[in-house]
RNA sequence: CGCGGGGUGGAGCAGUUGGUAGCUCGUCGGGCUCAUAACCCGAAGGUCAGAGGUUCGAGUCCUCUCCCCGCAA
């Protein structure tokens, strides 16, 4: 497969793993990458991590304010990919650049289609208590994630999973899963399945709002999003007019320990933690934030804090 | 120069209008109890991030550096 000529399109590190087997087996004649942005504290010019890796391996890189121009799809053209290889990109490709290569467009997408198309795919899967999900590649197409299946790795979701761990494995598992997608499509003999119209759903970009706790729900949905936005935005919630940050939580059953509470109430303070009531269950909160504090076990912050009842999250 | 909050014994925090440092927990030793994440007694452990400066004297004021965190991306 050295002889491929395959172009790579990625940014953050989710699509790391997918450039290095590329690197290692086909001959990558670009990467694409989203331009050098201000980002983190201090708003200091940041490359994407596929922008180190490239530059490490001496690869060609490109960074395109907008790929869609007529100009630069030409300038793609040029190239003669025999394949475009695109994982976590952030940017629509449009008809034009998906009819350039020989042997298509194929994306690595970390979910198993025809569910969780989108963006955050990783996270919604957590958030909404999945205890399956993968990777699948595809032949792309003008939609978002609707294009024909290639092949699919599903990997189980445990119930205390967090989106940091769920993307690391299936970060892995895409890198792996893409090399073999390329050698068959090499080959001439990779498999093609429509998606189904049954089942989909989207998994929309995280907003701020997103990660605030709503008390009301369960105690099993808040466990879900905390895990689901760890380890990044994070869950949050309000206590006495200031932000927490919630990263580790334990559901404990149903309210009966404290039945008359509101939804958001401390009812309870161990030594290890304390529980707080839910619309339904109590949830115990095991590793928090505070404003400008590192996260810290509840106990330390109990230690150092001494929480007083009543307390209640709003 | 994007905005803001922090760095105090192993952990989490207090330290008032500047006078050489406390709390909770942990650790170690001893005691008590049928028993306990229980209780009692005692001990170790900090050049208060670092460097300068102001002062009779600075954790506490001023300047600079390093590191951490939130917002924002």
């Amino acid at each position: 497969m050295k002889h491929l000529k395959v172009i790579f399109m990625g940014t953050p590190d989710f699509a790391v793993p997918c450039l290095e087997e590329l690197q290692q087996n086909c001959d990558v004649t670009a990467v694409i990458t989203q331009p050098d942005r201000p980002r983190g504290r201090g708003q200091k010019m940041m490359p994407s991590p596929v922008k180190v890796f490239a530059q490490a391996h001496n690869l060609p890189i490109l960074q395109p304010e907008k790929i869609k121009t007529a100009e630069f799809q030409a300038r793609l053209a040029e190239l003669k990919p025999d394949l475009i290889v695109v994982v976590a990109f952030g940017q629509l490709l449009s008809q034009t650049i998906l009819d350039i290569p020989r042997l298509g467009c194929i994306n690595v997408h970390a979910s198993l289609l025809p569910r969780y198309r989108g963006a955050a795919p990783i996270h919604w899967a957590i958030i909404n208590g999945e205890t399956q999900s993968g990777v699948t590649t595809m032949f792309m197409d003008a939609g978002l994630d609707t294009g024909d299946m290639i092949l699919k790795t599903a990997v189980p979701i445990s119930d205390t999973m967090t989106t940091e761990q769920l993307h690391d494995v299936l970060m892995t598992a895409g890198a792996k899963l893409l090399l073999e997608t390329v050698r068959q499509l090499a080959a001439g003999n990779a498999p093609r399945t429509k998606q189904t119209d049954e089942g989909t759903n989207y998994a929309p970009l995280l907003t701020k709002e997103t990660g605030r706790i709503d008390w009301n729900k369960s105690a099993i949905e808040i466990h879900n999003l905390v895990r689901g936005l760890n380890s990044w935005p994070g869950a949050y919630t309000t206590l006495n007019g200031s932000n927490f940050k919630i990263w580790r939580t334990g559901v404990v059953g149903d309210n009966t320990a404290a039945p008359a509470a509101q939804a958001g109430e401390i009812v309870k303070i161990t030594n290890q933690g304390f529980y707080v009531a839910t619309g339904n269950g109590l949830l115990e909160i095991l590793e928090l934030q505070a404003p400008s504090k590192k996260k810290m076990a509840a106990n330390d912050y109990i230690r150092g804090h001494g929480l007083a009842l009543p307390a209640r999250f709003e």
